[in-house]
DNA sequence: TATACGTGGGA
DNA sequence: TTCCCAAGTAT
């Protein structure tokens, strides 16, 4: 970095200037109440701003304050979650509250160390945080920040790997503005996003397109410099749909680590990509295929159809199995755990099923599950709208 | 350091 | 259809 100090306050003050007009109206930015940016960042992550605005008016309502969320109900906090995806994020958000309140008396921490050592906060967030609500000059290095600073200064290094972090730290730690950190980052942040976008940059309207190498140059698409991902692994299903006399479906809960933790789903059982094509050609189901802990003699199963759900690292092929049990059927009493219940599901409220606690339809619960991505699908084509 | 971890949108 | 992208973190 061999820019003048000069040029570095000419530098933030187009860019601020720029932010003040332009800036994104987000309902997080009437505010620099840590426990709201916070939230908000979390949400944010890996997740485009218009999908979060509802998830993030939601949360608020639900969860007004850091005691609230430290007391949230598991349950309840992942069924909020639904939808928005890397549910882990809410597990954490939960137990980082809980730091908060027991470790920091409930009053969010105002330096760097401390709040990156809560649950959930890595370098991004923590000095998000630490610019936007304490004014920090801490730059909250995102991937906006990185193309925007790769192509201002031609950066070769390779965005994907973690090891580029401090190339971007250092060129941006001189950048920062001291009197306004938080506008900084979130203005380079809206910048990355409206101006300099990784396809087609409007580098004719940049603010910054004086003080960019790759526009110098005319290389703007030659950054960032990011490997490729690989290939998602593929994966083959059976998913059960066992209903019970009184219109009711059989879920589980998925273990509490690993992929959808903790979220509802029909039973799965994996099979072969070959046993999969057998079954969506001919709607053959071989006698190999059975529902686990479930007797074969209530089971009298048939083919309902098939889809694929993808994930960032897995593509799941499912095959809808729909079961229809015998008339007076009950699963044993012993079986449903609190990780097993049968469900009453409304197609016309999507998502809103209702827990039937110890089959006793007088002793409904209100209670609603958090469901999986594949398993709404499920549901959905049980409906038959997919 | 590389990989697991979701979902929806756009070209 | 397929691929990439979007305010990353934990392990």
């Amino acid at each position: 970095m061999d820019w003048s100090k000069n040029k570095i306050k000419e530098f933030q003050k187009d860019l601020l200037s720029w932010y003040d007009a332009n800036k994104k109206p987000l309902p997080w930015r009437q505010t620099t109440e840590p426990y709201k940016i916070w939230i908000s960042e979390i949400m944010s992550q890996q997740t485009q701003v218009e999908t979060v605005i509802p998830y993030f008016e939601r949360f608020m309502k639900k969860y007004p304050t850091v005691e609230s969320l430290a007391q949230a109900d598991d349950t309840e906090l992942l069924k909020l979650w639904e939808g928005l995806g890397y549910y882990s994020r809410a597990r954490n958000l939960k137990i980082a509250a809980q730091e908060v309140v027991n470790e920091y008396n409930g009053k969010f921490p105002d330096n760097l160390k401390e709040i990156l050592s809560l649950r959930g906060i890595g370098p991004y967030t923590a000095a998000a945080i630490a610019s936007i609500s304490f004014d920090l000059a801490e730059p909250a290095i995102d991937g906006n920040l990185m193309r925007v600073t790769s192509r201002i200064f031609e950066l070769e290094c390779d965005i994907s790997k973690s090891s580029s972090r401090k190339i971007f730290d250092e060129h941006l730690r001189t950048l920062v503005s001291k009197k306004r950190p938080g506008d900084f980052n979130q203005g380079l942040m809206d910048l990355g996003s409206l101006v300099c976008s990784p396809k087609k940059p409007k580098c004719e309207t940049c603010p910054l397109n004086k003080y960019c190498g790759a526009v110098a140059d005319g290389k703007q698409l030659n950054y960032p410099v990011k490997t490729k991902k690989l290939k998602q692994k593929e994966l083959y299903y059976t998913a059960f749909a066992l209903e019970n006399s009184l219109g009711e479906y059989y879920l589980e809960k998925r273990p509490s680590k690993g992929l959808l933790a903790d979220m509802w789903t029909f039973p799965l059982t994996e099979l072969s990509s070959v046993d999969f094509e057998k079954i969506i050609t001919d709607g053959a189901i071989s006698k190999n295929i059975t529902m686990p802990e479930l007797p074969e003699s209530i089971s009298k199963m048939e083919y309902f159809g098939n889809f694929t759900h993808i994930f960032s690292h897995q593509k799941w092929h499912i095959v809808l199995i729909k079961v229809k049990a015998e008339e007076k059927f009950e699963i044993a009493d012993e079986l449903l755990t609190a990780d097993k219940k049968w469900v009453y599901y409304d197609s016309k409220k999507l998502g809103e099923n209702v827990v039937n606690l110890n089959q006793d339809l007088s002793k409904i619960s209100r209670l609603k599950l958090p469901l999986s991505g594949p398993q709404v699908k499920m549901f959905e084509l049980l409906d038959k709208k997919i």
